[in-house]
DNA sequence: TCGGCACTGGAAAGCGCTTTCCGAACCCGT
DNA sequence: ACGGGTTCGGAAAGCGCTTTCCAGTGCCGA
């Protein structure tokens, strides 16, 4: 990159107009202005009410949200917390939980933590410090307590302290959570593929220290033994929850076990590298070899053969996580005890799948 | 999705200890908790802030940004604006500026604007509101300054009350922004096409309002008027900027311009709708039809074939964006001027592109 | 006609923090 | 041993806003 320095320009820093000066100039009280221009339970003369817009509008008044948090004790920000924002899951998600914040007037603070422990608990102590409304965490969690109690901690933590927590995956009891039948998808991926006769199969997992993959996992290996028909073999192996996490477990699973007639991988993008080395092996898929993927990225059905996949709402995970948020604010001083809201998978079956030949 | 809620719990509603009792705790006053535990420029005593530290973690003491904010009169939050998150090209920006917000302890408020300008103003004025320290605006201004200017006018309001203006896309004068080279890059598309003999060329844009698209259609044009060899005829198809945006227009240029032996879309995602679209068409790319695409999203090399494109640095664009608000604080201040960093675009050669038949 | 009430505007007390200004304590050189 | 300079902790004045409480007005019924 380069860069460029132009011509000069003036700078008049003008710092925007205060409430007290909007009251002064239209000559009421600071309380009158302030209950005109944000949203006040008290009512005041329409009139005056407009007079004093007028003025704040001619002296360009901007509220001053701090100002305003420290007065209220509360704010309109919320957190969002995902793994990375770049990968098409997250981004669905964040986009869900953005339409409605917006509709609800809230601004989200959007934080990647690369499933770095440490960042997730940084971000969290950062948006407490913010006094964020709420965190939301998309995202598994790992299998192993040890390593999860310490966010669930931090949340506990935060979430006592008056803020609202929604999950997206389960971080365990009194975490309000959304989470995506993933067992129950997985189980159909193998049904699926049971019934296309295939009796050797890979299963491409990521990092089975997260619950996703174990749930998946699990769900599949469910599926499996529900077959009708001849046993199945099958061989796992684990990669990167990425593209090359997928194509790299994808190329040991051929090199070890070449007899496999079909893949299962456990999210869309480890799929979208399995492809990339079925296809460099020589493999067609599915004449050779059937793949089953998870997620359904909107690429899915554009990809060559288009992917059968398990399709997750998670734009409307994302969504829902957000209504909660506002919709049960003070579900846990309640002492209620926790919701949990179940979203619906479904196997989609495209191009990428065929009977075991 | 289903609901469901499960077993009462305790609900304890702490809110966390403020800096007097932090203070008062620790036998000191509030000024030097606050020197102790927010970093001030005056020094405390070792021991003393040690001590102060001790009670304050004791304690579970959290500051309180808000008041911060108040106090200090600035904020650690930067907003975001883009389109759409959800969309490759915006999510790796957002990206690329989240890594340099993290190292700079700023928090990044994002929004998605769907090139919806009551959304863009709104946003600028919520973030102006939030007192937002700088305010990172994402994507192609139209092309009509008459549309333009109410952002760009919005955009300077924000800037005249101190905060910090960066745009990927050029914005105006007075508006610092990091630029793609977009008409570069399409020349070079343009003559990579020519080069392999194509003459009868269709060009998929994106929405003619907007200046991106000018950019890179001058930028094509302009490469097919530096060819050699006969005059090549172009044909220009618009459609929405979306992958189903490219499949619709690609449908109508095959159909209006069956003879057309090369495509090049405006964007990724329109290109992978455009070879959706010749697929379906019946013809081979490249064996009949090349297909040029620009952005060089990450899955371009997985598509079938694997797409010859015009690589945009996203992520790095993002990051000098975040980069830009921080280090050149005081830039409007100092009557300097504007700064405009360019992001060079490179053409990536894949298997999409072959000579002409 | 008058007491009482509903209504509405204003004064003022914070919300939790930063930072300026003071003054006490301590160190040094002479 | 003493004056001047340097450190460093504390008191207090805000930052811009919300909201409680109070007081003034006008209206009602009796």
């Amino acid at each position: 990159m380069s860069t460029q320095r132009s011509t000069p320009s003036p700078a008049p820093r003008r710092s925007s107009a205060t409430l007290q000066q909007v009251a002064d100039a239209a000559g009421v009280s600071l309380a009158t202005a302030s209950r005109v221009l944000n949203g006040s339970a008290r009512i005041v003369n329409a009139e005056l009410s407009e007079h004093v817009r007028e003025v704040a509008t001619r002296l360009r008044y901007v509220s001053h949200g701090p100002a305003q948090a420290l007065a209220r004790a509360t704010t309109s920000l919320v957190g969002l917390l995902v793994h990375d924002v770049n990968d098409p899951y997250f981004s669905a998600i964040a986009a869900g939980a953005m339409r409605v914040a917006r509709e609800r007037d809230l601004l989200v603070m959007v934080a990647n933590t690369y499933r770095e422990p440490v960042l997730e608990l940084d971000y969290i102590t950062r948006l407490g410090a913010q006094r964020a409304r709420a965190i939301l965490v998309a995202g598994s969690p790992p299998v192993d307590p040890a390593l999860a109690e310490p966010l669930r901690e931090r949340l506990l933590d935060y979430q006592q302290g008056g803020g609202r927590v929604v999950t997206i995956g389960d971080q365990g009891p009194e975490i309000d959570a959304v989470l995506p039948a993933n067992v129950q998808g997985a189980r159909e991926a193998a049904l699926h593929l049971t019934g296309l006769g295939h009796r050797e199969i890979g299963m491409v997992v990521g990092p089975r220290g997260l619950v996703t993959i174990a749930d998946r996992s699990e769900g599949f290996r469910r599926g499996l033994t529900e077959s009708a028909g001849d046993p199945v073999v099958v061989h796992e192996i684990e990669g990167a929850f990425t593209r090359d996490g997928g194509y790299d477990a994808t190329r040991r699973l051929l090199a070890e076990h070449p007899g496999v007639t079909a893949v299962f991988a456990m999210a869309d993008v480890m799929a979208i590298g399995a492809l990339a080395a079925l296809r460099e092996a020589g493999r067609r898929v599915p004449a050779d070899v059937s793949l089953v993927g998870f997620d359904d990225l909107p690429i899915c059905a554009d990809l060559m053969p288009a992917l059968t996949t398990v399709r997750v709402d998670t734009e409307g995970m994302g969504e829902q996580a957000m209504r909660m948020v506002v919709e049960s604010p003070a579900e846990d001083a309640e002492g209620e005890g926790r919701t949990v809201v179940h979203s619906a998978t479904e196997l989609i079956v495209r191009g990428s799948t065929a009977p075991a030949a």
